[in-house]
DNA sequence: CCTTTAGGTTCCATTATTTGAAACTTAGTC
DNA sequence: GACTAAGTTTCAAATAATGGAACCTAAAGG
């Protein structure tokens, strides 16, 4: 919540306004907005009007109220197809929910936090748009840490003041500190675990997905619960898991870009 | 495509430049940018440093390429979880899916184009993200056409001065004035065939989700093949589709719904 | 080794847009 | 019918955007 960064310009300032409605996370008053927003009445307001003209935000006149536009879904559908690794990585993901039977995410990491760019659940199926872009604390969570692990010193420096370190769990590593010895590890190991860090019960295994040029283009993960299985039982499979990062990294490499096809 | 509309102010400029960059499908260079653009070389080049710096872009150093960012995927999530109908319709979907064994689209009207917003394919799962997002053509898909036909005039030349009226098949409807009549004949039946209007082989059968007070919310069909069933076969399940457009349209009206047409 | 060229970046005086206090208009209350 | 809260419009002043041209920089050409 409370971000906000230098607004440059006015597209900037636009922009913002445009994440206080999505962290509001439901239709919203324009009063409600006013409150919370650095701008002045009739600023907030031209913008509000700029952003539904745009189809970025919806007005409900019913309730008086705005949300976020469809056309940020359509705009994340292009996003999503032209820069993730969710479309590259799709069949390994498969291969990989398939072999091992659990849960498997597809990671990246945006400004310090994990985003979630794909999933593949065992259990249930579907469920996928709901968990394709949402984000999680890169401090506690596997994918997290095994990017963090990879990643160059000042990238580090720079997501680890973004985290807030709050103890989720008795597990939680809860100061730099203590991550920081965590990836040492982790780099030396090649994968990291969550040990039941962020949720009770939900433990797994997860590796960076990197670059030839050793640079971190995301993190792959398969978990499961302690109910189901062990830490130990999960590092088994590490060695798979690393396979199919592989398999993505150098699908990544050679990654042409698909000329615009047919649309539906 | 050719989105041309006009841009009001220098956040519609930007957002524009943002479609721009959606719409080319892969990684651009500020160059290709340069040659499609309305906006000179100065002002082009600090429209995208503007969306990269606030992470609406991604900069590639390596290609000099720019993609859409993160930020929108995140954006996104938000975006479809608070202002689209799938979030609540998703039980419904499931149970219609379930019961007729058939691809289950769920959509919405944005600018003219059919936004499919939610899908259950009964054969393969998931795949979900992929066509999320994705828009079609209002006046040859059933979808499309059930919404259109339960649209306020105004909103239905809107719509209808945006449409291609490409030919895709034999069975298109290629003007306005076959299309208008089709409408009538849907409002009275209450739904929509697509009779492989689209796409070969490919037919549905669609309903608008209609609020109490008649407010097109979007849109449901149950699509297959001339392979696998008929036209007729399909409109004996119509009520059944209705009753779960009910549903959805009941659900959506104990909700905060924003509103989303609209447009200019 | 010295052009030339193309793709990209920066400058800066001019111009157009944004700004925001205040006035105004609803719609709802007492 | 006066009072209040919520939303909308106005307008001169302040600010930011504009875009032609100059400037880099790296690679291609002579």
């Amino acid at each position: 919540m409370g971000s906000e960064g230098h607004a440059d310009g006015t597209v900037g300032k636009a922009l913002n306004v445009l994440d206080m409605v999505a962290s509001h996370g439901r239709p919203v008053r324009f009063s409600d907005l006013l409150e919370k927003s650095p701008y002045p009445k009739a600023s907030l307001y031209r913008f509000l009007q700029t952003l539904t003209h745009q189809g970025m935000l919806a007005y409900d006149d019913d309730h008086g109220t705005y949300a976020l536009g469809v056309r940020l879904v359509r705009l994340a559908h292009a996003a999503w197809a032209q820069s993730s690794l969710a479309p590259l990585a799709r069949v390994y993901i498969d291969d990989l929910a398939g072999l091992t039977g659990e849960t498997v995410h597809l990671a990246q990491m945006d400004l310090g936090q994990v985003l979630y760019v794909d999933k593949r659940n065992a259990a249930r199926p579907v469920e996928m748009f709901s968990h394709a872009g949402k984000v999680g604390p890169a401090y506690c969570t596997g994918v997290g840490k095994a990017m963090l692990a990879f990643m160059p010193d000042a990238a580090v420096d720079n997501a680890l003041s973004r985290q807030s370190f709050r103890r989720f769990t008795e597990q939680t590593l809860d100061s730099p500190a203590k991550l920081r010895a965590e990836l040492a590890v982790i780099r030396a190991r090649g994968h990291a675990f969550d040990r039941e860090e962020h949720e009770p019960g939900i433990i797994c295994c997860a590796v960076p997905i990197l670059a030839r040029s050793g640079r971190v283009l995301g993190a792959l993960s398969v978990t499961s619960t302690t109910a189901r299985t062990t830490l130990d039982a999960l590092e088994a499979q590490a060695d798979l898991i690393k396979t199919c990062a592989a398999r993505i990294a150098s699908e990544a490499e050679s990654w042409r870009f698909p000329e615009q096809d047919e649309p539906v």
